[in-house]
DNA sequence: ACCTCCCTGGCC
DNA sequence: GGCCAGGGAGGT
């Protein structure tokens, strides 16, 4: 499940095998994963022969610098992850696109549901395609209480959708915006605009904690193991988890059963106790 | 401000 | 065979 944390670890675990390093070759084998490049072709073409002088991340992006001004963007959509190996490395399933780094290392992007993208962009087309699509970092750039507030002003969507909408923080996903809701002490059905001050404070405040835990613990590797670390290790923040997948289990603070149920077709838990 | 759909694999 | 899954775009 990538979400932010899981992007950063993987950014991490990339940046010493990609930052400095030049492209040799690239292969889309799934056409689809370049369905956001105007002209598909581009992917390879305007990455063959660059350098790669920085690795970034905005929200569940993951962007590579690329020394003609252009960035390779990655998301990881639903089911993606990238892996580092050398050249002749037994291949995963699935692995859709492979960049070829000078001197025999290699970046595997697997994708098995294929929701995921790349794609090699202008700086121009970064502005119109990305950033003025997806709002602030949660992590690096996160708003501070009044412009949250702001941002759910009169806004009648559930609060855990509202966390889920890239617009107005980018980088929470599903799990995250479950455990988030549950350290702020606030049910996911509630609606943006009516929370008070205070439980938007609360919020705001179980962000960055929430997503720093995870990021720390690698991310959250579910018990299909369809995202690992770049290295082939799994995270272990579902070891930590307090509501994500727990229905039926005592909430870790008071014991009260977890709930589940569905809001805006995705999968919601909770302490019917002590969220309210 | 909602659904529906895009894909594939795994589980019941 | 049907249902479920980390995300997000597109259409109504």
């Amino acid at each position: 499940m990538p979400e932010l944390p899981e992007v950063e670890a993987t950014r991490r675990h990339l940046e010493p095998v990609l930052v400095g390093a030049r492209i040799a070759e690239v292969e889309v084998r799934r056409p689809r994963m370049a369905r956001r490049q105007p002209r598909p072709a581009d992917v390879r073409d305007r990455m063959v022969g660059r350098r790669i002088v920085a690795l970034g991340r905005r929200g569940k992006f993951l962007l590579a610098h690329l020394d003609s001004a252009m960035t390779w963007v990655t998301h990881l959509g639903m089911s993606g992850r990238m892996s580092v190996a050398g050249r002749g490395d037994a291949e995963s399933p699935h692995t859709n696109v492979v960049v070829r780094l000078r001197g025999g290392a290699e970046v595997r992007f697997v994708d098995p549901r294929t929701f995921g993208f790349v794609a090699v962009l202008t700086p121009q087309e970064m502005d119109e395609m990305m950033f003025r699509r997806i709002g602030p970092d949660a992590l690096d750039d996160l708003p501070s209480t009044v412009a949250l507030r702001r941002r759910l002003e009169g806004r009648t969507a559930p609060i855990k959708a509202l966390l889920l909408d890239q617009q107005i923080v980018s980088g929470i996903g599903n799990i995250y915006a479950d455990e988030i809701l549950w350290r702020a002490r606030i049910a996911p059905w509630r609606q943006g605009g009516s929370l008070t001050p205070d439980e938007v404070s609360a919020m705001r405040r179980a962000i960055r904690p929430v997503l720093r835990a995870g990021l720390k613990a690698g991310g959250t590797s579910l018990d299909d193991l369809a995202y690992l670390l770049p290295d082939g290790r799994a995270g272990e923040f579902v070891e930590r988890l307090a509501v994500y997948g727990k229905q039926d289990e005592p909430c870790p603070r008071c014991g009260t059963p977890v709930e589940r149920t569905v809001l805006r077709q995705r999968s919601a838990h909770w302490c019917p106790s002590c969220q309210s």
